[in-house]
DNA sequence: AGCGGGATTTTCT
DNA sequence: GAAAATCCCGCTT
C-alpha cells in the first residue's frame, strides 16, 4: 500500500536503483481542477558517468536540475515537438535522474484521452513523450518539487517483479542495462531491447 | 508487420 | 551543421 515518505531522502541513491524503486509508485497530477493517477510501469537510468545522459557534460542551464536535490521534474524538450520527464534521483550534485517511460492509468482516464486526443487505452501513456502529453508535463514544470501539488510522486513499497534491458534509442552506452520494466504490464513501451 | 520520412528546437562540435 | 533519452503517418511487403 502507499505510504507517505519524505521523496528526497529515500531518492538519494544511485540511479539505477532508484530506477527500480520508482517502478510501481503513482504520479497525482491535478489537470482543471481533475485528478488523475498513474502508476509508473517503465524506468531509464541516467548519471553523469554515462555519455548518453544529458548531464555527462557537466551542470548546464538545460541540466541544472538534474545537479539539484532528489524528488524534483527535470523536463527537457527533444526531436523539435516532444517532452519527456525525469525524476532527479541521487545524493545533490551527482547529476543523476530516472527517465519515466511508460504509466498506467489508475483514475481519471478521461482526461487522458481527452488531452491525446483520438487515443485510447494503451496509447495514452505507453512511451515517454506520450505520458508527458497526456499528463499536460512541459517546459514550465521543469524542477517542480514532485512533494507538491498539482503534480505529486507517492512512493509505494512493495515486491515487484522486474525486467532489466538495455535502454532504447540512445547510440551512445547501449549495453548499460539501465532499463526496468514491471513483468507482464502492457502499458510497457514494446520497442526494441 | 515493417520500413522510412517529417516535424522542428536545443545543444554540442 | 548534425544529432537528439520520440511519435505518427503513409507506403510497401
Amino acid at each position: 500500500m502507499a505510504r507517505k515518505v519524505k521523496l528526497a531522502g529515500t531518492l538519494a541513491t544511485p540511479a539505477s536503483e532508484a530506477a527500480k524503486q520508482l517502478l510501481g509508485c503513482i504520479l497525482e497530477r491535478e489537470i482543471d481542477g481533475e485528478r488523475v493517477r498513474v502508476k509508473i510501469v517503465e524506468t531509464e537510468a541516467y548519471d553523469q558517468t554515462d555519455a548518453a545522459s544529458h548531464s555527462f557534460n557537466g551542470r548546464k542551464p538545460r541540466t541544472d536540475v538534474m545537479f539539484g536535490p532528489a524528488g524534483h521534474l527535470y523536463v527537457y524538450f527533444t526531436y523539435g515537438m516532444h517532452y519527456c520527464c525525469n525524476v532527479v534521483v541521487g545524493e545533490e550534485g551527482t547529476g543523476s535522474a530516472v527517465l519515466i517511460r511508460a504509466t498506467e492509468p489508475v483514475e481519471g482516464e478521461a482526461v487522458l484521452e481527452k488531452r491525446r486526443k483520438g487515443r485510447a487505452g494503451v496509447e495514452l501513456t505507453n512511451g515517454p513523450a506520450k505520458l508527458c502529453q497526456a499528463l499536460a508535463i512541459d517546459k514550465t514544470m521543469n524542477g517542480h518539487d514532485l512533494e507538491k501539488a498539482p503534480l505529486r510522486l507517492v512512493l509505494v513499497e512493495g515486491q515487484k517483479e522486474i525486467i532489466t534491458t538495455k535502454r532504447i534509442g540512445i547510440s551512445k552506452e547501449k549495453d548499460r542495462l539501465w532499463r526496468f520494466y514491471l513483468k507482464n504490464n502492457t502499458y510497457v513501451s514494446k520497442s526494441r531491447n
